[in-house]
DNA sequence: CTGAAAGCGCTTACAG
DNA sequence: CTGAAAGCGCTTACAG
C-alpha cells in the first residue's frame, strides 16, 4: 500500500505530528536534525503526500472548478488555458467540465464539482443558465463568473470591457471607407455578445443585425445562403472569433474576396486569428489578465477592479495589409 | 457549516450507515419508508455528499487526471474534450494540467496530480518526456498514455494507427499528379509524427524532409522563409493540423496558391480542418473512440485491442472541389 | 522542540 | 432491515 505519515514516523523514530510539520513547513518548528531525519525517511520510502486525507482534515482539498461552455472553441481553450495557468501558480488543480451551452448540464456540472470540495469555483455560463452562487454559497464555495454571468446572478464577474474595443473595430472599418457594418451576433441577446452588440447599435455606421449559432458551421451556413442571395453586406463584425472564421470559410468557399468585397473583423482575438486566411482583425482579448484577476478574486478575496480592455488588432481582412509572421509568437 | 450524514441521519431519526446505504444506492438494502424518510431529511438539509470524505474512506476520489502539452491546440482540445465527456460519462471528474511540451513540466504536473488519488492518469507525453508509469505505478494509480508513449515506457498506449491515414493521404495526392511529396516533421522523431514520418518514407512518393515546431508560427515562418527563396515543395503532408495552418496561412500572404501551387494535406484532422482556406484535407483522428477505449482501458482494466485508424477526408487543399458546408457539423 | 490524541465525514464489516 | 463503531491519513490544538 502506499507509504503514510505513520511509515515515515517510526522509520525516523518520530512522531506524525512533526512529519506533518515538516512535510508541511510548519505551523511549529522542527530541530534541524529531526526535519533532516524526516526528509531522510520520506525520500527513502518513497513518500507521497495524501491530499485527500489533508483535504478532509484541512477544508482545503486544493482544487478548483473551471466550467466552461465548450473547451475545444478557441476562445474557451485560451481562457481555460490561462486559468489552469494562473490556478498552477497558486498551487491549485483544476478540475474542468463542460456543458456543451446547456443549463441543464452546466448545473449538473457545477454539482458535481461542488460535491469534490473544491476551494474555489470559476464560471463561464451559457446563455440562459442559472446563476452559479446559490449552490456555490450553499456548499460554502467562493465563486466567481467569468467573461459572462446570467442575467440577475449574484457572482462577481471579472470580465474584459469590449465596448471601447469594438468602437475601436468600427471606426477602423470606417476608415477603409465602410459607412455600413453589419454585425454578427449570437442566437440570443445574453452575456458578452449582447454588450458589443449593444457597443455597434450606438456607431452611425451600424448596419443590418445577422445572427447564427455560436459554431464556425453556423456561420459558414449562414455565409454561403446570403452569398447566393447575392445579400452580403461590404463589411461585418463578428461577435465572436469562432463565427469570423465560418464567415471566412465560406467567403473563401463562394469566392468573395476577403477583404475586397467582404470586409471581416471580429471581437474575441484568440491567437487563432493571426493564422486565417486572409488574417483576422480582431479585439484581442486580456486573457492572462482576466484569468489572473479571476483566481485573485476567488482565492485572495480581492475585489474586482476596473474592467481590463482588449486592444484592436488590425490585420488583412479588414483592409490592411497582411502583417507577415515574424512577430507572431510561437505555441 | 454544511450539512453531514450525520445531521440527515439525526432529522430522519435513523443512523449515518442508513443515511449512506441510500445515498450510495447500497450495499445494504433499506425499507422503502426508511429510504424515504432519509431522502426528505437530505433534501429538507440541502444534503450535499462530502466526496472528499468519501474518497478518503472508500479509497477512490472520483478523480481522474489528464495531462496535456496544450490544451489549447486543436488537436489535443479536441482529445481532452473527449476525454473529458467520456470521464463524465463513467461519473468521475476531470484534472487537467498543461506542460507546455516540457519534459520537467510534465513530471511535475504528474506529481501534483498523483497527490490528488486519482482513480486514473491519462498522459499525452511530450516529445523527450519520462514515463509516467512509475510514478504512477508508485501511487497505485493506474496510467494510459494516448497519443503518445515515450521511448521504452511501461505505459499502456491507446493512440491511433496512422499509417494506413497517411498512405492513403499519400495516395490521394499521388493521384492529383504529385510525384514527389514533401513530408512536415517536427523537430525531433518521437512520437506519432516519428510513425507517420516513417509511413511516408516507404512511399515511392516520398520527397523532401521538413521539419518545424508544433506551433502554427514556426510553420508559417518556415513556410514564408521556403517560398521567398522559390524553394517551396509542389505538394506537403504535414505530420500536424497545427503545423498545416501555419502553412496555409503563409502561403495565402505570400501569394501562393493552394492547392494549384502548392498541394496540402495532413495528418491530424481535427474539427478545425473543415474550416480553414481552403479547406483542409487530412486523415481524421478517431478521437472519441481513443478517448472511449482510453477510459475503458483505465478503470474497466480492458486490454487495449487493436487501434483505430484515421480516415481520410479530401477537401480542397488537395486539389479536390470545395466540399462546401451543408454536411458539416454544429459545434 | 516533540508527541499522544481528537476528529474531519464518510464507508463498511459486524452484531443485532 | 438497522445501528454502533472502527478507521481511512491527515492537521492541529494541547500537554509536556
Amino acid at each position: 500500500m502506499a507509504v503514510t505519515m505513520a511509515d515515515v514516523a517510526r522509520r525516523a523514530g518520530t512522531s506524525v505530528a512533526v512529519v506533518s510539520y515538516v512535510v508541511n513547513g510548519g505551523p511549529r518548528p522542527v530541530a534541524a536534525r529531526t526535519r533532516e531525519r524526516v526528509l531522510a525517511a520520506a525520500a527513502e520510502l518513497g513518500y507521497r503526500r495524501n491530499r485527500v486525507a489533508a483535504a478532509l482534515r484541512s477544508g482545503s482539498s486544493g482544487l478548483v472548478g473551471v466550467v466552461l461552455p465548450d473547451a475545444a472553441n478557441p476562445y474557451f481553450a485560451a481562457l481555460g488555458r490561462a486559468l489552469e495557468a494562473a490556478l498552477s501558480r497558486s498551487g491549485r488543480l483544476t478540475v474542468v467540465a463542460t456543458t456543451g451551452y446547456d443549463a441543464e448540464r452546466q448545473a449538473e456540472a457545477v454539482e458535481r464539482i461542488l460535491a469534490a470540495q473544491p476551494d474555489g469555483l470559476v464560471v463561464a455560463s451559457a446563455d440562459g443558465a442559472d446563476d452559479p452562487a446559490p449552490a456555490a454559497a450553499d456548499a460554502g464555495v467562493p465563486v466567481v463568473a467569468v467573461h459572462h454571468r446570467p442575467e440577475g446572478a449574484r457572482a462577481v464577474l471579472v470580465a474584459a470591457d469590449d465596448r471601447a474595443g469594438v468602437h475601436a473595430a468600427l471606426e477602423h472599418l470606417r476608415g477603409h471607407g465602410h459607412e455600413r457594418i453589419a454585425f454578427l451576433a449570437g442566437p440570443a441577446d445574453d452575456g458578452p455578445v449582447a454588450e458589443r452588440m449593444r457597443a455597434w447599435r450606438e456607431s452611425p455606421a451600424a448596419g443590418e443585425l445577422l445572427r447564427c449559432g455560436y459554431a464556425r458551421g453556423s456561420a459558414a451556413r449562414l455565409t454561403a445562403g446570403l452569398a447566393a442571395r447575392g445579400e452580403l453586406p461590404r463589411a461585418l463584425l463578428a461577435a465572436t472569433d469562432e463565427q469570423a472564421v465560418g464567415v471566412l470559410a465560406a467567403a473563401a468557399a463562394a469566392g468573395v474576396a476577403v477583404p475586397e468585397r467582404l470586409a471581416v473583423a471580429a471581437c474575441d482575438g484568440t491567437p487563432d486569428a493571426a493564422f486565417t486566411v486572409p488574417s483576422l482583425t480582431a479585439v484581442e482579448q486580456p486573457f492572462e489578465e482576466v484569468a489572473e484577476r479571476a483566481v485573485a478574486v476567488l482565492l485572495g478575496g480581492e475585489e474586482p477592479r476596473e474592467r481590463p480592455c482588449g486592444r484592436l488588432i488590425p490585420r488583412r481582412s479588414c483592409g490592411c495589409p497582411e502583417p507577415g509572421f515574424a512577430d507572431v509568437l510561437e505555441g
